[in-house]
DNA sequence: CTGAAAGCGCTAACAA
DNA sequence: TTGTTAGCGCTTTCAG
């Protein structure tokens, strides 16, 4: 069989300046600098570019310009049995926002027996990216200090530390918990509990603590309950021991839409009625809420703000070398549904 | 501000070989043809090459070499509101396979304005990727029609038509939902439903073209309703007249994990209980099913057979020019859970 | 087994 | 406004 078939040779500048009557560099001229044409060669060679089909060659436009237009995402490992639900549409969001402004998304992972730090390395001697996307940022992350160092442009879903470049979004995951508590203060509650998975990691300790602040605030007597992983199992067994507890809480903070499926399951167990006996509220809007009866209230992250920022920031770095002076907070969306109850339930 | 800042000049062959006291060739030779270099030179070579840290520049490689090693993916559009939740596990097996044989995955997408096919185009003509992964095939999908005239390598999940490459994997999803409706027709039941959504999809056609050739080989009365489209409104619609018309179904397999759903949902809302009232089998495997009570039988892709099967037959055209003689159909594995009742419940 | 020379297709810099 | 020249970094001949 032929081993890697001979290119075939696809269209060049030539064969349009040939066709067109003009030098190689008018066509490149008409793709980069349009302007500098007058108008009717513009149209001319246009007409001829569209006719042969001619793209420039990526490889060799890269190769001499020295940008690359993609951008890396190193896609946060994920347990294909338990996916993300929220990664879907991250990248949807992200895929869009990146198309938008000429930019494409390459999916990146270190190999076996890579260090995250080596992959990105790895990208950068390359040459094969413009710049990165980082998600699920953690604090002191290395990979922010890497690319740092490396000074490699950058965006980070989270938030990177003081001596490092401020490109970076985030939810106010904290402010967005306070406002929930608020919500349920109002409806009289005074025994409140927050939910929590899988301590360490920052934006559940975001919205842990914006429980807590919220719990002072309001005056209420609120207290913390962790599951040690994010399996049913486990989180099944943490809410029991939230709610057959002595002086049980009228009020249920979870820390994601997963949580709070724990509680519906225990709470029906006990006989609680969720919105009556037990409000309830959470944290991502999964789609999968809409089925819960009854329906839960929750935050929910602006995804597509999100990725637009994000992108905005990183192509600001990578295009005009302006690195933001500050990252950028953007608010959840509070989802108000039946689960927490009516406005002057107690 | 400065604009596009000046490149930082990488490591490049010339600076190896001057370290390693070679010729450039010699360089190249010690990453693309070891076996050529003394094994005494090579190891000097590689010494130097790793401690300068250097990578040939993908451009200038991929310009020369007319290889790219990365392959698209038009990811579908998707609902950020409502992902499609395979997704993120697609993509997970799909960057995993595709790294492990040295191949980087790019997210594409049509830009505005632009049709699926052109967007294939501009990306063939602008030489930026080595070959094409389509999932979400459609009958007479117009990609397939496009990259086989194209002459341009392309791997599907889903199937291709009789004239085109056979470079397809698929689930046998027909065969999956008959073996279900054997496991129903054994436990006793003879009037059974099948759910469905959305009809005209290939996908759901198979599954209930499984349902039905399930049916008659047991000689069940079998019935097909279809919810016009996946909103849960509309899928609880279609469950209510399914579960409240005369002669109710005593088992009802779903088209998909998320019309389950709604079985459940309307089956709370009667007061059958599933697992003993009204037997309930799916498709998919979603995640949520774990939170489901009773837990739910269901079929689950095998997405990581999947992903690396359509990647080995992709690489296998575009690095050998060998195009498989016929598609890959795997088996979906069925996973039994309480859903379906015990086996001898009537 | 190693070295020298050529050129992939493009655009930046300069010249006309 | 357009044309000419050079060279990005690499690998593929072809000689030695």
């Amino acid at each position: 069989m032929a081993a890697r078939r001979p290119r075939e040779r696809g269209v060049t500048v030539e064969d349009v300046a040939r066709v067109a009557g003009v030098s190689r560099q008018t066509i490149s001229n008409a793709l980069n600098a349009p302007h500098r044409l007058k108008p009717e060669t513009l149209e001319r060679v246009s007409a001829v570019i569209e006719e042969l089909g001619y793209r420039p060659d990526q490889s060799a436009r890269s190769l001499r310009s020295g940008t690359r237009r993609i951008i890396a995402y190193p896609a946060p490992v994920d347990d294909p049995a338990n996916p993300n639900p929220l990664m879907g549409g991250f990248l949807e969001a992200v895929v869009a926002a990146s198309g938008e402004a000429g930019y494409r998304v390459l999916l990146v992972r270190p190999r076996p027996g890579q260090s995250q730090e080596q992959a990105l390395d790895e990208l950068i001697a390359a040459r094969t990216v413009d710049g990165f996307l980082l998600s699920d940022v953690l604090r002191d992350d290395p990979r922010l200090a890497h690319l740092t160092g490396a000074g490699f442009p950058f965006a980070a879903f989270g938030r990177t530390g003081p001596d490092q470049p401020q490109s970076w979004v985030d939810v106010d995951s904290a402010q967005a918990v306070i406002d929930m508590v608020g919500l349920v203060a109002a409806r009289g509650h005074r025994r409140v509990a927050f939910l929590a998975s899988s301590s360490g990691l920052p934006w559940m300790d975001d919205r842990r603590d914006g429980f807590l602040a919220g719990v002072r605030r309001h005056g209420l007597a609120g207290q913390v309950y962790s599951a040690p992983g994010d399996d049913p199992g486990e989180i099944v067994k943490a809410t029991r021991a939230l709610l057959t507890g002595r002086d049980r809480p009228t009020a249920i903070v979870a820390g994601g839409d997963w949580l709070a499926l724990g509680v519906y399951t225990v709470a029906r167990a006990e006989g609680l009625e969720i919105g009556t006996d037990l409000a309830v509220a959470a944290f991502d809007d999964l789609p999968v809420t809409a089925w819960l009866q009854p329906a839960l209230t929750t935050v929910r992250l602006p995804l597509d703000r999100i990725a637009k920022a994000l992108i905005s920031r990183l192509l600001q770095i990578v295009e005009d070398g302006v690195t933001p002076r500050a990252g950028l907070v953007l608010p959840g969306e509070p989802v108000i549904r039946p689960s927490l109850g009516p406005p002057d339930a107690l």
